[in-house]
DNA sequence: GAGTATAGAACATAAAGAGAACAAAAGGAA
DNA sequence: TTCCTTTTGTTCTCTTTATGTTCTATACTC
C-alpha cells in the first residue's frame, strides 16, 4: 500500500468510505459525500478525493460518475478460521402449541452461527402457530433450543405437558404449581401441577427468513 | 467473474434481471424491461443491455427475440464463503428509526447460515428500538439486509430518508408518494415524496439470541 | 507564510432518456 | 410455401440532468 500520510480530513473521509463501503448500493457521488461529511462544496470534496487517490486509498476515477471506490486493500489475512465457521446442529421438527413435537423421521443437520450461543447441546425446531407472537416469535420461525431439563423463571422453554403436548412458552414456577405463559393476547396462561410439566429445553436463539 | 464496473442504471437492471430470472416464463423483451424499469424508450434500454453484454452479465444476443438472458455466473456468492458451513458477511452497525445508520469504524465479519438466503451481496445490522415490534423484529435483533436500491411494495427495507435518516420499515410505493409503515401501534406511517426516499437494501433474514 | 479546509461559480462530460426510422424475426392466413 | 402484419431488436440523433473538474477567494492554524 502506498499510503502517504493523510491529513485529518482525508482520514475522516477515508474512514467514512470504509465503514460505509458495504452499505452503498453504488459508490457515492461527491455531493453525497459532501452531505455525509457536512461540507457544502463539491469542489472541496473533490480535492480531498484527489488526495486520497494520490495516497492510493481510493481507486482512480477519470470522469466516471459514482466512481469513488475504495481501492481493494490487502489486510493481514482475513482467512476464515474454524472459529469463524458455523455449527451444525440437528433440526428435529416442528413445535406447535398444544401438540406433541412433530418430529422428522431423520433429523437433518443445519448450520447456525456459532455466536448464536450454542454452547451446550442444542437442537432446532420450527415454530408453528402464533402462541408466542407478542415475544416476536412468529409462525415459521426457527428456534434454537438448548437441551436442559430445568429452567429459571421467565425463560422461554419447550415444555412437555402430561407427557403429551409440547409447547413453547414462558415459564413461571411457584411452589405448588407451574404456569406456562403464552405471548398472545388471545391466549391465557395455563397452570399445572409441577409434575405435569417437564422442561425439555430452553430458548437460546431464533432465526427467520423473509420471502 | 468479468464484471466491469457498471453504472447505476446498469446495476439496477442487472439486479432486476437477477431477481426476476425465475419469475419470467421466458426471458423478457426490451419493452417489458422498459415497462418494468419505468423507461419509455426501447432504444435507451437497448443501450443498457448492450453494456451489460459487454460487461459479461448478460448473454450475447444477436437479433434473437426475447434473448435477454443472464449469463450463468460462476461465483454468485458475494463474500467469502465456506460453503458447507456458513457465509461470512459484514456486520456494519446499528439501525434505529430516524437516525443515520450508526456505522462501525471497521466492519467486522460475521457468520450467518447460508440457508438464510444471502444470495447477493448482504450485510448485517443490529436493530435499535421498537419500530418494527409488531412484525416480530425486536430491539437488539440482527437483521440481514440484501443490498438493493429498489423494492417491491410490502417488502421491509432499509430506507434512507432525505439523505439523512435510515430506518427499517415496510415500504409502500404509490404514484406520487412513498409510504413507510412502521410496525408499532404507537407509530404512524409516514408519507414522503418518492425522491425523498432511497432504498438501500431489503430485509431477507433476522436473528436473535436469548440469554 | 506554509499547509489545510471551505465555499461557490463556471465549465465539461458522463449517463440516461426520448423518439423516430429501419431491419430482422415470428406468426398467421391463404 | 408466399404474402402480409405485428412484434421486437438495432441504430441514430437530440435533450436533459447528474456529476466530476477547475479556479478563485477566504479563513483558520501552526
Amino acid at each position: 500500500m502506498i499510503k502517504k500520510n493523510l491529513t485529518r480530513r482525508q482520514q475522516e473521509i477515508s474512514d467514512y468510505l470504509q465503514s460505509h463501503e458495504h452499505v452503498f448500493p453504488f459508490p457515492p457521488t461527491l455531493e453525497e459525500l459532501c452531505h455525509a461529511m457536512g461540507v457544502s462544496s463539491r469542489g472541496s470534496m473533490h480535492k480531498h478525493i484527489q488526495a486520497l487517490i494520490a495516497a492510493g486509498v481510493v481507486e482512480p476515477m477519470v470522469g466516471r460518475q459514482r466512481g469513488i471506490r475504495l481501492r481493494p486493500q490487502h489486510p493481514p489475512s482475513p482467512v476464515s478460521t474454524s472459529e469463524a465457521m458455523g455449527l451444525e446442529i440437528p433440526f428435529l421438527g416442528y413445535i406447535a402449541a398444544g401438540q406433541p413435537i412433530e418430529a422428522l423421521a431423520i433429523p437433518e443437520m443445519m448450520v447456525i452461527p456459532h455466536w448464536l450461543r450454542a454452547s451446550r447441546a442444542c437442537y432446532v425446531l420450527q415454530v408453528k402457530g402464533d402462541s408466542m407472537i407478542d415475544e416476536g416469535i412468529l409462525d415459521g420461525d426457527w428456534v434454537i433450543i438448548e437441551k436442559r431439563d430445568w429452567a429459571d423463571n421467565g425463560e422461554i422453554v419447550v415444555a412437555l405437558v402430561d407427557n403429551n403436548d409440547a409447547t413453547l412458552k414462558r415459564i413461571e414456577q411457584v411452589p405448588g404449581k407451574t404456569i406456562l405463559h403464552p405471548a398472545n393476547a388471545n391466549m391465557k396462561p395455563m397452570s399445572f401441577a409441577p409434575e405435569q410439566v417437564r422442561v425439555q429445553g430452553i430458548l437460546v436463539g431464533q432465526m427467520r427468513t423473509y420471502r
